[in-house]
Formats: structure tokens, C-alpha cells, sequence
DNA sequence: ATTTTTGGTTCAAATAATGAACCAGTGGAA
DNA sequence: TTCCACTGGTTCATTATTTGAACCAAAAAT
């Protein structure tokens, strides 16, 4: 692995919880070696991806990200253009639904509306990671990726996060072959306790997963008439973001897709 | 410079009227090699801050900056606490307002609103870099920041925009003097004709400055008693987003925005 | 059909990254 | 106060990675 991606990877480590990180830390975290981190930190303190905080000295992202992701967002609209659509959904089944991009561990939340007005809602963070193989965002992402992604994912440890969480590769493969059947994934409290979830994907021009819109509900509120109403609106809303994207939806999804509609 | 930097400085070239670069390109802009290019490159796209369009081969900046953006968004909420107060000056005066964020080679406007209903309005493009040296926001950054940002800066070719662009290291240096002695910075013309603009700094926790809030406008409106009105809403808006953010504004700085206020 | 231009790869030489040991400042605890 | 533990940060010989000229393959342009 190049010098380069050892120090990306270091960014990866911030997030809501975390968001600012001390060189010791980071040593514990990633066992590399207080020189080596060091100058990796001040690398990417001098290109502007992090900063101090100058009394305790931690480390926290810089301005550069806010730049970067501004110019990426006026290149490929993908948060506005998806935020209408999760707007739309949210407010027609009153839940929690959020729309989220693969990164490399898993997948991130780029948008989230609480359409909700239950006393029991799903809490829910944006910009934390969620795993691939625990939650339907991403198997979603994986049943209509390419298989080199996939491989990847099923090669790493598969951490557990309630008793159901699923960890066994070959299983999580013929689930993936179920979810492309279906046209869509949904977990049973895989990630969360009392936490379902229902995911579609989107696609990119070629034809490949590009993002998934999804919808996190308490177990107690699923029933079979409530699960293929929020299916039909999912899948509504990824063709028309499809199309608003200049995305193409493979063949044989739109075909399963068109006949969900039907029913 | 260590081989993060200069891999990071690739990503400083994209941008609006930029958003796809191909490796040749790439080539010309930065006379590296083409080997270490590819490599480089690979390694951006391999953590996710570069993807490339499939078509062209040509790369964009990818979704890692997205979810990096949202999560220092959540740490240090800058652009939302800086959008109330753009578009409450905005609102008063109808002219375009926007507050920016030092990168390494200018200001980077992060959020802009015009309030205008007039026929001339000033053209503005968020994400693009505002060299320190012809911009009323960069002049405004270095002149309440330390000293070796401003020793960097001159160090540099001042490249000149306009026939007004100043590009005399000591005439600028002397200009910094009177903008701390007057609280503020405007520039005439000196990055785009007929375009003048007036800005001021907000402060950090260490009375450092760490951003601008500015105006821009035709100058065929600017007159004396407008100058004024400008100028007295950017120090109010700055003074109360600096308390929001929690910065300090330097004693000195207070005393003198505190004179300009009464006049 | 040929040349030019594109992105991408190779491998010996040159250079930068690495990490164990070290330094310095801070905040308790004895 | 003194001592210890724990921060962040630095040094420099060793080691491994980066580098770049030459090369390849495919796609455009001529």
C-alpha cells in the first residue's frame, strides 16, 4: 500500500463520535508508529485536510474537505438531486429514510429526513459508516456492484452487532443472489436492535450501483401491507433519481421492478 | 515535501470550470511525471477522493469528500452558523455577500448569496480560489492573521487580474497596515473591472482570523455613504458570528469596529 | 494505413519513509 | 518540591518506497 493511502486512511477514523483525534490515539488505533503518524498528521495538516486544536493539540479535518466537497458537488449533484427524493419519501410514509454512498468500509449516509411523527423513532447518524454486510444499504450496494467488490468485502472479518447480524460469507452470497431477485434488501435487526430496515439501489451510467435510498423502521411498526408500500415508494424514487442522475437501470431490474409496481 | 503533500496538491486542481482532469492534463498543469502521476492518482482513487469517468479515463474528485465535509460540517459547523449571517446581509443591503475560508493559495468562498434585484450583478463562483493579494477577502485574512502566512504569500509570483491587481509586495504590505489600522479591507477592481468589494474578518479562539465575511459590487453603485452602511453591517454580522462560533475578536480590532459603529 | 495522442506499466537508480530511541512540556501523586 | 506517567514531538541510520525514462497498448486524428 502506497505512503499515500496509509495517510488517507487515517482520515477515516473521524466521524461524529470522534471528532478530534490525538496523536497517542492514533497510535493506539492504528498501531503505525508515533514518527510515521506524526508526519502523516503534519502532511495532512499542511495540505489543509486537518487541524489542531491548538489547547489540546488533537487533531481535527481542515477546510480543505468543505472546498473539495463543494466542487464535487457541483460536478455530480448527487446530495441535492437525492435529497428531494428522500424529502418526497419521508413525508409520504412518515419514517425515517436516508439515502447513502459506498466508501470503502461500508456505506455513508449522504442525506437523512425523519418523516416521522412516532413516539418510537430510529435514531440515526449521517456520516457514519455503515457496514456492508450488516445493514440493507449495503447489501443493496453489493447485490448490484461488481463481484470484485463483493470478494472484498466477504474477505475481511465480518464483525457482529446484535445477534442477528449475519457473518457467515456464504450465506451473505446467497442472500445477495436473493436480493437480486427481489430488486431489493432488507435486515431484520442486524445492525440495531428493533431496527428493520428496506434498501434499493440507484444506478450510474453504466449501469452499475451507484448509492442506495433506504428506510430504517422499528420492528413493531412492519407489517406485510406497510413493507410493499414502502418497496413501491423506494423503488419509484430510484427510477426517477435514476433518470435525474443520467443513470441507467439494468434491464432485469427494471423488469423486476416494473412488476413489483404492479402488484 | 513529503509525497502526501504533493499528492494532495493534485486535488487543489479541480474545480468548478474544472471538474474533470485527465492524466495529460494533469501532466502539463504539474510537470510530474507521468509514472508517479498514474500512481498518485491511483492511490486518490483507491481511498476515494478521486473516481474517473469511465468514458474519458479523465478524474473527478469522489465520494470520500462528501462524507469528510458532512462530518467536519458536524465538528465545527461553520457553513451553517456563516449562511444565517450572509443572507441577513444579503437581505439588508441587495448586493452579493459571501463569506470565505483560508486554503493554501487564497480564499475559498463557502457559501454566497445575492441579495440583489438590480439589472448589473456581479458574477460569482463558489469553490473557486480568491487569491490572497487582489481580493478584499484575502487582503481582510492577512492582515489580522499571522505574519507568515502574509511572508508565504508575498514569497510568491503576485499574478496580476486587472490593471488595478497590486502586485508590489511592499505596496501590499503597507496596504495590510492600513486595513488594521481601519478594521476593514475593499479592494477597486483589482481582480475583475467594474467590480469592487469590501470585506472583514471573523476570529477563531485564538483572535486569529479565520475567515471573511465580504460584498462585491459594481463599482457604478458604490458611493461614500454606502461604503458606510457596508461596512457596518459586515462588522455587525462578523461580531455576532464570532461569539456564535465561539472566537474572540482581538481587543484592538473590538475598539476600532466599536469607533466605526458610532460614527 | 500511419502518426499522434491518450492512459497506463516497468525496473534500476535515487530518494523519501520508517521506527527505535530520544527530548520536552504538562499534570498529577507522593 | 520531586518524581513519575503521559502527552506531543524530533532525530538519524536503516530500509523500503518513490521516482522517471523508456516502453506498451489502444484509441483518435491525419
Amino acid at each position: 500500500m502506497s505512503t499515500i493511502e496509509k495517510a488517507l486512511m487515517l482520515l477515516e477514523h473521524f466521524s461524529r463520535e470522534r471528532p478530534e483525534i490525538g496523536l497517542t490515539e492514533f497510535k493506539t488505533r492504528t498501531s503505525i508508529d508515533k514518527g510515521t503518524l506524526h508526519r502523516h498528521l503534519t502532511a495532512l495538516k499542511n495540505s489543509g485536510f486537518l487541524e489542531q486544536n491548538y489547547l489540546t493539540k488533537a487533531y481535527r479535518l481542515g477546510p480543505a474537505v468543505i472546498r473539495l466537497a463543494a466542487v464535487r458537488e457541483n460536478t455530480v449533484p448527487i446530495v441535492k438531486t437525492v435529497q428531494y427524493y428522500v424529502d418526497k419519501i419521508a413525508n409520504n410514509i412518515h419514517e425515517l429514510v436516508h439515502a447513502a454512498l459506498p466508501q470503502k468500509n461500508g456505506m455513508s449516509a449522504i442525506y437523512a429526513k425523519d418523516g416521522g411523527y412516532h413516539g418510537v423513532r430510529v435514531n440515526f447518524d449521517e456520516a457514519e459508516i455503515l457496514p456492508f454486510h450488516a445493514t440493507s444499504s449495503g447489501l443493496a450496494l453489493l447485490a448490484f456492484h461488481d463481484d470484485t467488490l463483493v470478494a472484498n468485502v466477504l474477505l475481511k472479518k465480518l464483525v457482529s452487532f446484535t445477534d442477528s447480524t449475519p457473518t457467515d460469507a456464504a450465506n451473505i452470497k446467497a442472500n445477495l443472489e436473493t436480493i437480486r431477485t427481489h430488486g431489493f434488501a432488507f435486515t431484520d435487526q442486524s445492525y440495531e436492535d428493533e431496527v428493520g430496515s428496506v434498501a434499493v439501489p440507484f444506478f450510474g451510467v453504466k449501469g452499475d450501483a451507484i448509492g442506495t435510498l433506504a428506510i430504517a423502521i422499528p420492528v413493531s411498526r412492519i407489517n406485510k401491507s406497510f413493507h410493499e408500500i414502502i418497496i413501491k415508494q423506494l423503488i419509484v424514487a430510484s427510477t426517477e433519481l435514476c433518470r435525474d442522475l443520467g443513470g441507467q437501470i439494468p434491464t432485469n431490474v427494471a423488469t423486476i421492478w416494473a412488476a413489483k409496481l404492479e402488484v
